[in-house]
DNA sequence: TCCGCTTTGTACGCCAGCGCACAGACCGGC
DNA sequence: GCCGGTCTGTGCGCTGGCGTACAAAGCGGA
């Protein structure tokens, strides 16, 4: 697991100016997020807001019968607990840990107290937020009309992004559950991948060889929300006379055009 | 086409207090929306916020193939417009009519000054953002995992909510692109529907006969997105000294209990 | 080094929903 | 009352993904 102890290594922490970061800075406190950790339970009352550097979190609903399926991930482009200012609170899903990592957590008073504020972290935190709509939104159009393979490709360019490296520790039973399909169909999926040279995996350990190959399987999903986000958040100034680490988090970005046709928004 | 002047039909509007009110109703404009009419596409830049009283519009993405997928419904419970106070101003997807009937816009600049005052209307366009956050997820996991006709059931009774009468307007082939599935599918779950006894239809007009019964048939995910939203948003006063015309509209709500086993709050 | 648990591979039948094609029914307008 | 366009019904064959079952392989710990 990657060690992460600077919050710039967050975007959205990285992109507050010197004096709305440091009231904030102060109670940020540096948890370890294990694989399979709930961050919360439907209508259960969240305690922290988390703000990841390399954890990766995934917004899910369990259905009665036990389904599952992923609505959206969260990053270190964003935040767990949405709901505390959006003024509600709890929600019906649930935020479990899908990648082990750090995050910051803040807890629920400061955030919302910061958020009310209104000065340049309420924007960013809205806008963050019609992101995370987008992705949903792009979800379950993408449920609806997509391939398990094309699907696969997304979410791992999705988590890929999310990442300072190439390899995702994780199972295909994991990868199954996040996408709401059969771990048969992943196997078979990722299978592909490898015979075409995308990707090569053992035992719980997926390494991305070809973005630009993923990206040519993949449906336009990917593409729309990685548009939407950088469009969304990439205008925001990084603070200055810190260290701006963001770049080292994301070294493979510069690339994505290739497999586009619209303009990469994304630097 | 029910013809509805009174700004109190759209909840978000019914629930402001007159002082918050007032500076909002002067530049009210009443609009009649037709069906297919299309609010917004993606990527443009919207000039107004709609409140529906009596128009239901569709929140959609349609791909690159030409295939589409509603993401979320908007009615009189809510606005068409978010992206302008959440800071993106566009959306990759678009707003289409799929009710006809009337709403009340807002101007974009005087839409976006409201909010920044912070007042009440802030908070609660904040929590209804939230609930069609949820609406979205919900669609995301339905479009996943439920049959045509769970998910028929869930839209008819979503829309229902929307509006005044049990009737609505609309063919197979209309509703087949919301759910984003063959209008062949529609018919075949239409016609079990029928068959039980649940809706009876004439070209372009469904008919809910036994909104009980469509409730047995429709998975869980309609009483999730009801329950949120009867959360987030009805614990908001409707304001005083004017005529609250809200409950004529939901005329059928206080019999949702008998279907669902959590708790009913809608009431 | 070996054992045992976890993870991955493969095979089978099954079926919901798709794509296509066309027939029949309905409704509105002339 | 008739006519034409729209909407609905039905019947194919096809296929992607599901459920189930079990075998093989990999990795970690004793």
């Amino acid at each position: 697991m990657p060690f992460s102890n600077n919050p710039n290594h967050n975007h959205l922490l990285a992109a507050l100016p010197q004096e709305e970061f440091e009231p904030v800075a102060a109670h940020l406190e540096l948890v370890t997020l294990r694989l399979g950790e709930i961050l919360y339970e439907p209508d259960e009352q969240l305690q922290y807001a988390y703000f990841p550097t390399t954890a990766i979190v995934s917004l899910h609903y369990v259905m009665a019968s036990g389904a599952s399926a992923e609505s959206a991930g969260v990053g270190n482009e964003g935040v767990v607990g949405i709901s505390l200012f959006m003024g509600g609170d709890t929600t019906p899903s649930s935020a479990v840990v899908q990648t082990a990592g750090h995050a910051f957590r803040l807890a629920r008073q400061l955030f919302k107290q910061e958020f009310q504020r209104a000065g340049l972290l309420q924007g960013l935190l809205l806008r963050y937020t019609q992101a995370l709509l987008t992705q949903m939104a792009q979800t379950a159009v993408c449920n609806r009309h997509h391939s398990v393979e094309q699907q696969l490709c997304r979410w791992l360019l999705l988590t890929l992004d999310r990442l300072p490296s190439q390899e995702l520790i994780m199972t295909q039973e994991l990868v199954a559950s996040m996408l709401g399909v059969r771990r048969e169909g992943i196997t078979e999926a990722a299978g592909n991948l490898q015979r075409a040279g995308c990707i090569s995996y053992r035992r719980g350990h997926i390494s991305v060889l070809d973005r630009t190959g993923l990206e040519k399987r993949s449906c336009e999903c990917y593409g729309v929300v990685k548009k939407e986000f950088a469009r969304l958040l990439c205008d925001v100034q990084y603070r200055q006379g810190l260290p701006n680490t963001i770049q080292q988090v994301f070294p493979q970005q510069p690339h994505h055009t290739a497999a586009f046709t619209r303009p990469d928004l994304t630097r």
